[in-house]
DNA sequence: CGAACGGTTGATTAGCCTCAACAACCGTGG
DNA sequence: CCACGGTTGTTGAGGCTAATCAACCGTTCG
C-alpha cells in the first residue's frame, strides 16, 4: 500500500490497466473507500497536499501505470488546450462520482447504496452501457464493497442476497454479476432513467478520449 | 434556486461574500448537501456537465459573486501559472473536503458527524483557527446541518443538545457557537490533533491567497 | 392575531451493526 | 493424498442507533 506523502510529489500517474482504490481510515480504524481508479484515470498525489488527513492507494488487481513527471505533465497541460480540458474533465468526473455517491450514502438505505454501486461500477467497468442480460466482473470482495458504500460486509451479503432472490441480478463467486432487470436495479439505485441513458452515451464517447489519452500518457512516461 | 443546466455555462462565479450551498436531491425527495461555498471559493457550473444528475445551488445568506466570463478565466489560467495553481488548489481542496466528510458519514455516528461538521465549518468560517473560547456564527438551520451530514433534524437537535449538556460547546439561536473544549470536540470528530494543527496553519496562509484572488476576480468580472 | 418556521422532547419502530457459527474454497505443506 | 489455516461469503440472534411520528413552545412575520 502506498501512503500519500504530505510533501510535493514530483510525478503523476496515469492508470493503464487494473483497478486501484483510494481510501481513508478513521482514527477508530474504519476504512472508507473514496473512489476507485480504473484504466484511463489520472492520479495526482501532488494535488492531495494541504488536505487534512492522508489518503491511501491500494491495488485491487495487478495494475500498470504510466509515471509522468509532474512538470512535464503541467507543461503538457499548458501547451495543449485539449489536454487541459481532459485534465479538468477527469477531475470534474471524479468530483461528480463522489458527490453522487455521497447522496446515496447520506440518505439511502442499504439496497439503494448497493444497487447504485453496482450500476456505477458496472458502467465504468465496461464502458459501453448497462443493459439486461449483461455480465461483468468486479474485482471486489463484499468487504471492499462495504467499505465503499458504508455498510458492514455482513449487511452487504444480506442485501445482495435479497437482490438475487428477487431476480434483479445474479452473481457468481468474486462478483461475477449478471443483470437480469436493469429497470428495477436503476430504480432501487434511485437513478433517473434519463440520467442513466445520458451517462451511458457520454461514457461510450469517453472511451475514445481515454484511448487517445492513454497513448499520450505512454509518450510522456518518465524513464 | 439556480439549477445547474446540462449545457455549457459561459461563466464562472467567484464568491465575494455570503454562504452558498451545493446540494443534490434524490428521486425519493431527500436532499444531500455536497458542499458549502464560502467567500473566496470558486464555482464553475461548466465543469459540472457530463455528470449524472444535476446539482442545485442555493444561498444561505445574501451573497455577492463576481461573474467571470469562462473564456477569460481559462485564458487567465493559461497565462498565469500561479493562477493555474490556485484553480487546481481550490478544486483539490473541495475534493479533499468532500472526501473527508464522506469518511465521517460512511463510518461515523451522529456525534462524530456533527462534531466534524462544526469543526470544518468553524475553521472555514473564520480562517484563523479553532480554539477553546472561540465564538463564531454558522448561518445554518439544524435542518440544513442534517442535510449536510446525513441525519434527520430531530437527531441533530438531540446530538447537539448532548454536546451542550456535556459542556463541549454552547450555542445560541441560529447557530451562534461557542467552543468550550476543542480537544474533546476534535476527538469526537475523529480529527487527528496533528492534522487539525496543520489545517489551521494552511488555512491561515490561504487567507492571503484568497484576498489576492478576490482582487483578481473583481478585475476579471464580466460586465 | 393566526400562520409559518425552527427547535425541543417523548414514544415507537425499523434498519443496520455486532457477535458468532459455519460452509465453501483456496494455497500450502506434510 | 489429505490435513491445515486463511479468506470469503452466508445465516442467525440480539442489541443499539437513528428515523419517524407527534405534540409542544417560542419567535417571527404577514
Amino acid at each position: 500500500m502506498l501512503q500519500i506523502a504530505n510533501g510535493k510529489s514530483t510525478v503523476v500517474y496515469f492508470l493503464l490497466s487494473g483497478w486501484l482504490c483510494l481510501s481513508k481510515t478513521s482514527l477508530a480504524g474504519d476504512r472508507q473507500i473514496i473512489d476507485f481508479l480504473l484504466p484511463g484515470n489520472l492520479f495526482d498525489p501532488g494535488s492531495g497536499d494541504e488536505i487534512m488527513a492522508s489518503t491511501d492507494v491500494s491495488a485491487l488487481t495487478d495494475a500498470r501505470m504510466a509515471v509522468i513527471r509532474r512538470d512535464v505533465w503541467l507543461q503538457y497541460l499548458a501547451n495543449h488546450r485539449s489536454a487541459q480540458d481532459l485534465g479538468s474533465r477527469l477531475a470534474a468526473a471524479g468530483y461528480a462520482r463522489i458527490a453522487e455517491r455521497l447522496l446515496r450514502i447520506g440518505k439511502g438505505n442499504a439496497e439503494t447504496r448497493i444497487a447504485y454501486a453496482i450500476c456505477e461500477l458496472g458502467l465504468r467497468a465496461n464502458r459501453h452501457g448497462l443493459v439486461t442480460g449483461q455480465k461483468f466482473h468486479l474485482p471486489l470482495t463484499q468487504q471492499v464493497l462495504g467499505d465503499f458504500v458504508g455498510l458492514s460486509s455482513v449487511h452487504v451479503s444480506r442485501t445482495i442476497g435479497r437482490l438475487v432472490r428477487r431476480g434483479v441480478l445474479s452473481y457468481g463467486d468474486h462478483m461475477d454479476i449478471v443483470i437480469h432487470d436493469v429497470e428495477t436495479l436503476a430504480e432501487l439505485a434511485e437513478i433517473d432513467p434519463h440520467d442513466l441513458q445520458a451517462e451511458i452515451t457520454t461514457l461510450a464517447g469517453r472511451s475514445r478520449i481515454a484511448a487517445a489519452a492513454t497513448d499520450g500518457a505512454r509518450r510522456l512516461t518518465a524513464r
